[in-house]
DNA sequence: TTCCTTTATCGTAGTATTGCGATGAATTAG
DNA sequence: CTAATTCATCGCAATACTACGATAAAGGAA
């Protein structure tokens, strides 16, 4: 079919897949290495320095906008944006989580 | 067109990216935090544990494999499966740095 | 006002993803 | 050997993503 079962799965299962699957584009990553990087906050300066056309960055910005880890400002003819400090630590902690549960795997296990 | 343009992004960025995009779905969740609870590796209990198909699971493990966030290793009819310590670390690691930037964005920024 | 700059959105093409039934390969049970 | 179990893969349909040119919307400059 090709859309995903969301219902079946927990809130938080949901959240965490969308927060990575914003993430699962290296464009995106560099929007926010780029935005993490900078003191202030940055405009119309990313689609100089990626890559891509303006229109495929204005798409990236709003993929990241939708699920809350940047928040956009118009300022006059541009538009500032930057990362969204209450998102951005909720995700982190969420990334946090799943990675703090201890691997029991062991070498011979498998 | 529909291809991403990796060529033009660091191999940290593409890298962080694939193991995001592995991340981007609540099954593929759903089965890693399965297999984290698990202190022994599970195989096709995963199939019953899960809302979907077989063969839509087995083609979720084969994407989690194929970034090497898991291993499967044939016993008997069955197939064992379980996290891999080496690459599930280095994931942690690519995430833990990459939300470890302070975030100086203030409130009144934007 | 008109023109320019900046950004968002539309439309399109190509590709990738999701999901599943059907089938195939490998092992075990009898 | 045959039959059953377990899992992978194929093939298909529906949807989503990536990318970009063209266009629209909104503000600033002349």
């Amino acid at each position: 079919m090709g859309i995903t079962k969301t219902q079946h799965f927990t809130g938080e299962q949901n959240r965490l897949a969308a927060l990575a699957k914003a993430l699962g584009h290296p464009a995106r990553i560099a929007i926010l290495q780029h935005l993490l990087k900078q003191q202030a906050c940055i405009c119309g300066d990313l689609v100089s320095e990626l890559p891509l056309a303006q229109a495929t960055v204005s798409q990236h910005l709003k993929e990241l906008k939708a699920v809350g880890l940047i928040k956009g400002t118009v300022e006059g003819t541009s538009v500032c944006y930057c990362i969204d400090k209450q998102n951005w630590e909720e995700a982190r902690d969420m990334f946090l989580q799943l990675f703090s549960s201890p691997v029991t795997c062991q070498e011979n296990c498998c």
